[in-house]
DNA sequence: TTACTATACGGAGGGTGCCTCCGTTTTTCA
DNA sequence: TGAAAAACGGAGGCACCCTCCGTATAGTAA
């Protein structure tokens, strides 16, 4: 992979790559602090994270100076995993199998994100091109692991990867949904994406 | 009005009446946490909220236990008097312009619940009654008002109050929605709800 | 009016959370 | 290996939520 951890300077440039230490525990925070707000909720302290990644809140505040940059960073952090196992796709699962993990990948992501909706609110106000663009990446991410299922002939081919969103989205967002109902619903819309067997050739 | 400010015990029944000063305080203090969650935003403090209704922190909290409390009497207050605006319409206002009065009413009340929004998301989390509660009662009150502007022959009578506010509820949630534009839109759905002219009978 | 009691008031202070500051430790590099 | 640069850690400042209890006042009965 080619994204090293690095400080950024204002304009998004790459600067000098971190010391040892410091690359560390950057990556010891983030995972730190997915871990405390999935067990504590999205209200978890800085103090928390800082204690659970073994290090002091210094450390903390010096790689996220605001406690809403470290919900960027673990958001950020789950977007970038759910786009990279897509792309991870072919040469390590079948199509079909990709794309059914990339759907499950899907709503665990979202699950996540619940969790988060204040504080990930917050952020999109201040940055509301990280909403978009994550938004962005992740569609097409989704058209991607389709279209090889499709062009494997492993999946219908009248429906595209925004209207597979656009259908699954909306059911992780609902706060009504349950995690074995999100289960039952995704087995569903797969069995629906399945090519229509020869027999139901209209 | 038959609605006295009481202490309520937890089943929810009437017990004894306030105290003169208990009364005055507890009014004050709501009208005073909607004009500093205006001002200030969902985050603004207790302190504050005492400070602008001219009492100490301690009667604050008498009258509200918690934070939460207090953002819930807000909301209440905002949609008691949503809906009892629409139903002084009769014989203070001509249907029509009750409609209109309502509408406007709500995009009001809309535009209020959005700095409250993290704050409600929490007190809705733990009384999912008062969600919906709100839900019905606004959209009662809108079936109200257009019936009798319906009634009067001043408004279509193809869609009904549900229709109306399935169109204008998600218009005012959507982030993106200026003052101006509200306004711009509402403009639109009331010409949209006049009664067709008679050279338009399809 | 007065005296008495139940009720309400006010704000100091406890506890916690975000964030800063700076002395100490570790890494890097000549 | 030794010095400079970089990073670490956690005490402590500040703000906020909420509690506690001594003081003040509305309501009531004589």
């Amino acid at each position: 992979m080619a994204t090293e951890v690095m400080s950024e300077d204002a304009t998004g440039g790459p600067a000098k790559p971190m010391r040892a230490d410091a690359r560390r525990n950057y990556e010891r925070l983030v995972e730190a602090a997915r871990q405390v707000f999935t067990d504590q909720g999205g209200e978890a302290s800085m103090e928390t994270i800082a204690k659970q990644a073994g290090v002091g809140v210094g450390t903390l505040y010096r790689h996220f100076p605001k406690r809403i940059d470290v919900v960027e960073a673990v958001y950020r952090g789950d977007v970038e995993t759910l786009v990279r196992a897509a792309d991870r796709g072919p040469g390590e699962l079948p199509p079909w199998e990709a794309l059914e993990a990339f759907l499950r990948g899907y709503v665990a992501y979202a699950r996540g994100k619940k969790v988060l909706i204040n504080e990930l609110h917050e952020a999109f106000d201040k940055n509301p091109g990280l909403k978009l663009e994550s938004r962005d990446r992740i569609w097409a991410a989704c058209g991607r692991v389709l279209a090889r299922a499709q062009a494997a002939g492993m999946a219908r081919s009248d429906i595209d990867g925004d209207d597979l969103m656009q259908l699954v989205s909306p059911m992780c967002v609902h706060a009504t949904l349950t995690e074995e109902q999100g289960d039952r619903l995704l087995a569903m819309v797969l069995d629906g994406l399945r090519p229509p067997g020869p027999e139901k050739l209209s």
